[in-house]
DNA sequence: TGCTTATATCACCGCACAGTGACACTGAGT
DNA sequence: ACTCAGTGTCACTGTGCGGTGATATAAGCA
């Protein structure tokens, strides 16, 4: 058994990374962790100097939604205003649909704060904010706030799919319901700004 | 002291009710509901079986959104159909907003399974579906999907605000930012629908 | 080799939890 | 007055948790 100290702080991130996965955030705990990474748990004291100071690291360290960061990377291409919204609530859908890590932690952050729930939300939001910046987009407020809400929608519809709970029965997960809830964001997304821009702006 | 099992229910139930919109769902136990219902646990035991008929008969008696029958009443009335699919969303996330406990169900529902929480969760689609069913309004698939992604969005939007973790730095529970949303929900589902009957639907 | 330090293990504490069995009280019918 | 079912109280078990001190072991260096 090698004595390394590094491998030892990965063992025990990856068995946190496992843990939220498998058993969800209301199943992890430093005697749970230490189980799972196989590692006695005064360790993660030593290492970390808590469970808040793991998870701190956790967030620091990990990918916590892998795959998002490449979905949104050329996405402005060619593309016009609307398309772009509409690209970038789509992909966003796409990598949380993919990632059951980020799912869970995306419930943890609506149930109670803690370090990696904080940072989480943060970064997701940096993400997509950047995906604009970089182009030098600036989006009015309302062409914000439609893209949000949609961003949220998509996000709250993958959450409740997860325990055979889908919300009115649109299942995300199902590659035609998806194909058509994706359609309907883009055309909505058109809709909107073709009726901002004949001036036909709802007062 | 009263000796009368239909009062101690009450209060235990009440009790139930306190802890969740207090504590959150993560703090409710045998043990707490007993403490805080100032009864002995093991009525808790005698008179609902276990945690989870508690649960069951909590979702069975209590109104788990107070306002959300009121506020969806008269919502048909001499209005438009993209009228109508926005005072849905509306009136949900007023009744929503109001109700720390429907939020505190609405997460545990994304978390894990319980009789409460699916329960919840059918209660509140049925009550949307209902104002429309009522008036004979059978709404077509796309019209479904925008109209519950907005429902959702808004939903998740209000969720995140709970606790000083604003998406995107949209804070529902302030008035002039609610105002904004909801007129973006309206003057989209008006665009939506408007870019149907024009024929002009994405492909 | 022997020494030091980092690394890992073990045993333990106090606490809160879910759940149960035995017992005490109250009140209504006889 | 007596019984008895319903109601409430108490004490207890076993389990898992977060957290800590003492101790063993391996690695690096003189």
């Amino acid at each position: 058994m090698s004595r390394s100290s590094e491998q030892t702080k990965k063992k025990i991130l990856d068995a946190l990374e496992i843990l939220i996965t498998r058993e969800g955030f209301t199943g992890v705990g430093v005697n749970a962790v230490a189980r799972e990474a196989a590692v006695d748990k005064v360790l993660i004291y030593r290492y970390f100097g808590s469970m808040e100071g793991l998870l701190q690291s956790f967030a620091d360290e990990k990918d916590l939604c892998p795959g998002a960061a490449a979905l949104l990377e050329n996405i402005t291409d060619g593309a016009s205003l609307p398309e772009i919204a509409a690209r970038i609530v789509v992909s966003h859908g796409m990598a949380l649909q993919r990632s059951p890590l980020a799912q869970e932690l995306l419930c943890w952050e609506l149930t109670e704060q803690n370090p990696l729930s904080i940072l989480f939300g943060k970064e997701m939001e940096k993400r997509e904010l950047k995906a604009l910046a970089d182009k030098g987009i600036v989006p009015e407020e309302d062409v914000k706030i439609l893209t949000v809400i949609m961003l949220c929608g998509l996000q709250y519809l993958i959450l409740r799919g997860r325990n055979d709970n889908p919300m009115m029965n649109i299942d995300y997960s199902v590659a035609e319901t998806r194909d058509k809830v994706d359609k309907v964001i883009q055309s909505t997304m058109k809709a909107f700004f073709e009726a901002r821009e004949g001036g036909n702006n709802a007062s």
